[in-house]
DNA sequence: TTTTAAAAAACGAACATTCGTTCTTTTTAT
DNA sequence: ATAAAAAGAACGAATGTTCGTTTTTTAAAA
């Protein structure tokens, strides 16, 4: 009779999809050839068509990877702490997540510049930043109400700069190879809570 | 005889540049071919290859295009302005340059993606955000020595910072249609200028 | 325990297209 | 008449995907 398998699938498919990430991250999306997975992932043509029906599919995937990986990384984030420690927590699990497998960031820098000519990929990517948003600004709320950060502007355009910010420090850790991830991101948290902080707005 | 061409040789390179640059952005590079190409600009095949040698050389035209525009940008720039007027400058040149043509954003977060898998790319952009890094240092040293900025963060980590915030607003803008471009740079000047003027350091 | 049947998993040659580029020819303008 | 400019057919290589075949794995039958 078969083979009861289920689970086994699934993390098969997951290794795949790391993979996949691996490869896309060197050559890009476009560039690397369905021939080009197989040999680097050591599997036919036939096999990996069984785990992704088209080379799209293996795109969206990563997309949708992405993002329950930062929506379980933001479950963790106890809404106790302070707006300072919440950034640096946030930008902890940026740490984790970009750099533990180095190459997410590049591919998730070329399912942006996909977006623009991918309706699907667009609309996957917009759902993303609307939810990352709503999360980001409950926490701002929270430290606004505590009075611990500036009212002067809106949680909703708070969290827009602030995701802006460390969407345009990722890029530059892909385009620069001398930027220091750490070093950069503990400046750019000093800076933004710096710049945010709570002073009887004596403007 | 011949013709008696030269900037009318250059003039028409500029203009399939400029076609060539809303093709790809509405299609992205890989997935436009040289004859989608020929076909949009009704030009041949042949044609085509007079002017531009390769595909690959259409990209790094492209990025040199994008860079000069900013470095004449840059130049407009009087050292009189405020440190604040002088990022509303900043943010007006990039409205221009980002939105006269609006496809230019698209092809820009391309260049970025590209530059992980091709190293000439990485070389050119590398080469870019290095002289413009260096410029606005200028303008963030200038206004720290008047005591308009605060000194608490070095010239380099500011401008760093700045030119992630508005390379992911940028990266934003792509990426979500809904997003004004007009208010959010503007917003963006309002937190940063706020955020980094000088007041007693009191922390 | 060994055999066996059946289905899942993997394979890899083959498909029709399409790719970037070249090259010979024709047109255009002096 | 001459040479630049444009054309577009043609090239081999490479593309994403399909599909008939082989291998492996499993659980019931012997």
């Amino acid at each position: 009779m078969p083979k009861v398998t289920l689970e086994h699938f699934a993390q098969r498919k997951q290794q795949i999809l790391q993979d996949c990430i691996v490869c896309f991250s060197r050559k890009g999306f476009h560039q690397t050839s369905m021939r080009d997975l197989c040999e680097a992932l050591n599997i036919s043509a036939g096999g990996l068509y069984r785990y992704f029906g088209s080379k799209e599919e293996i795109i969206h995937a990563m997309v949708e990877e992405d993002h329950t990986q930062w929506l379980s990384a933001f479950s963790t984030l106890s809404p106790d702490l302070s707006f300072r420690d919440s950034l640096v927590a946030l930008a902890a699990m940026a740490e984790q997540i970009y750099t533990t497998s180095r190459e997410i960031n590049s591919v998730w820098l070329q399912i942006h510049a996909e977006s623009a000519s991918n309706p699907t990929v667009q609309k996957l990517i917009e759902q993303h930043y609307r939810s990352f948003s709503k999360m980001l600004e409950q926490v701002i709320k929270r430290a606004q109400a505590r009075r611990e950060l500036t009212s002067h502007f809106s949680a909703a355009v708070l969290a827009s700069f602030i995701i802006s910010a460390f969407d345009g420090l990722m890029m530059r850790m892909v385009v620069d190879s001398t930027v220091s991830s750490k070093k950069l991101s503990r400046d750019f948290v000093n800076i933004i809570t710096q710049l945010t902080d709570n002073r009887e707005d004596a403007a």
